[in-house]
DNA sequence: TGCACCTATATGTAAAACACACATGAGATT
DNA sequence: AATCTCATGTGTGTTTTACATATAGGTGCA
């Protein structure tokens, strides 16, 4: 379960980068890298795993809640940008209900925490 | 990573129920099958798996997080009776801390979401 | 030219967290 | 004596996250 003398709590969110994946691609298409590097102010995590990071990606474009293409004619090595589709728009919105949902719960933890 | 066409989001926060434990020991002293109960109301999750609850409790106790007595003199099956230590205390205030900063992510995304 | 460094995409695998199934036993009810 | 609830556990598989490594184009610079 938990190593012993390694009581770190961090209260993380399950799965939070995907959520946050998103929402940036509904604010613009845009490639994992890219991605990469707007993802920790949002999530507030420090960085988030590159290696999973592509993996949800593409796990994403198989269920068609997102799609890429490879961007042609850029210097630098080859970008995949990713585009969200309606489907992935509609995961999104269930993505904030549930985040909703999720900090009620919090809230009702610290309120009886506080004694309230 | 996620089953194909399995994208159920719950958005929950991860071992919740450890901070939801050392609350309600926090409130008064109670054996396994008590807190078993009286977790969902505090989680909202349906239900807690009993088993890694059971084991969440040893693993607190191996640390000295809680102290735990079989109750004696009762009628039913035996009972073993936990009860929250000054450690266990302070680590639930950390949780506490945690939960706050995560409240306030799910807010921060929660905004962004909204367009504000 | 050689090498360090940044960008960019990926795979392999181990560890942590969680879910599901089953075992054991006391005592009450039918 | 069979079944139900209370109560405590173990075994094991699945999901999620973390850590390590591979590959490759391009830039700066000694």
């Amino acid at each position: 379960m938990v190593r012993p003398g390694h009581w770190g709590v961090r209260a993380r969110v399950e799965r939070f980068s995907e959520p946050a994946l998103l929402l940036l691609l509904r604010e613009r298409p845009a490639h994992g890298y890219e991605l990469l590097e707007a993802l920790p102010p949002l999530t507030g995590e420090a960085r988030v795993d590159m290696g999973n990071l592509y993996r949800v990606l593409r796990a994403l474009e198989e269920d068609g809640l997102v799609t890429s293409r490879w961007e042609a004619g850029e210097p630098g090595p080859a970008k995949r940008t990713y585009e969200l589709t309606t489907a992935g728009r509609r995961l999104l919105d269930e993505w904030a209900a549930a985040l909703r949902r999720s900090r009620d719960h919090i809230d009702t933890f610290l309120d009886r925490f506080e004694g309230r």
